[in-house]
DNA sequence: ACCCCTAGCTTCGTTACGTCA
DNA sequence: GTTGACGTAACGAAGCTAGGG
């Protein structure tokens, strides 16, 4: 691998910054490239970022990975991906499938758990005043599977929120909820749809304030990972311009030193490569004009003079 | 094989509500 | 009691994928 310090202008020393971040970047115009190509260089725009410093190609100390996510290999939630790592779901759901698999059936799966008194779900006291919407109630039919009419005990299935005007009240999750949830989004960050109305029934919830809750918990889960690869970035961008300017200053102190001392102009142009297996910079008498040293403490200019 | 439609999912950006200082 | 900031539930839009005709 060779390395290389541009003083000027290469236009995007970090590609993947290509969307606004929250770096308040000097435009430093510094770039240091290793020659590391990574493989996959268009990323698709959906794809997480969780990768995203994989390689690590500035620093020996890479950015800190938030442990906010599963982080399982990539789990989508596509058909393929079934699979069912939720303890208590465990047994009665069988493989989900994605068109025509209304998961209907089992809707018994975890009564039993929901049912005992002292248990965190018994406790809780929805408030279905979002299930007397409009489109709460048929959110609710349409993902869930139930019938509102059938619900009545479920807090109300009327229509008549749209005389009350209340199209959108919001709904607070209860602490045991929420931790519910949480402890689901370590197991698994995206549901599948038995997973997902599995949820919603033990928390008595409806299956789409479980699939909103998981969105929004991704996208949380998602910001705070970019903050902490804005602070990773920051860091490398102030070492970087650290080094940068070392070497500005080495370069001069090489030039003046090349001024006075003539003899050194015959010396044909050195190109610093950095051995892969050491890591350690060696010179190569080759082509290039300008030449610098990398961070590696041991990088070193064969400047003296010819014994 | 290809095209089109539909359904179901995702992310992203936004809105609006609840809470708290 | 009011207000502003903040967290978050909920929404809509757009894009992607898979399945079916």
């Amino acid at each position: 691998m060779e390395l290389a310090l541009s003083l000027g202008d290469t236009p995007k020393p970090f590609s993947f910054l290509e969307k606004p971040q929250k770096i308040h970047s000097k435009d430093l115009g510094f770039c240091m490239s290793t020659g590391k190509v990574s493989s996959d260089g268009g990323e698709k725009s959906n794809k997480s970022d969780e990768s995203r410093f994989s390689d690590g190609p500035i620093s020996s100390d890479p950015p800190v990975q938030l442990d906010l996510l599963p982080f399982s290999p990539v789990q989508r939630s596509h058909p393929s991906s079934n699979k069912l790592p939720f303890p208590w779901l465990k047994d009665k759901l069988g493989e989900g499938g994605r068109k025509g698999d209304d998961g209907s059936g089992d809707h018994e799966t975890t009564a039993a758990a929901v049912s005992s008194p002292n248990s965190a779900v018994s406790s809780f006291q929805v408030d279905f005043s979002m299930f007397r919407s409009a489109r709460g109630k048929r959110d609710f039919e349409q993902l869930s599977g139930f019938n509102s009419e059938a619900e009545g005990d479920r807090g109300g299935a009327g229509s008549d929120d749209e005389e009350n005007g209340l199209a959108r009240k919001k709904l607070r999750l209860t602490k045991d909820q929420s931790a519910f949830l949480e402890e689901s989004f370590k197991e698994h960050n995206t549901l599948n749809p038995k997973q997902k109305l599995a949820l919603a029934k033990q928390l008595n919830l409806r299956a789409r304030q479980v699939e909103v809750w998981f969105q929004n918990r991704r996208a949380r889960t998602k910001l705070k990972q970019t903050e902490v690869d804005c602070e990773y970035l920051k860091r490398c961008c102030e070492t970087l311009t650290e080094e940068n300017r070392r070497l500005q200053k080495e370069l001069q102190e090489l030039r003046a030193l090349k001024a006075s001392q003539p003899f050194y102009m015959q010396l044909p142009a050195t190109t610093l490569t950095m051995c892969p297996s050491c890591e350690r910079v060696v010179t190569t008498t080759a082509t290039t004009a300008t030449t610098a040293t990398t961070s590696t403490s041991t990088a070193a200019f064969s400047l003296s003079p010819p014994s």
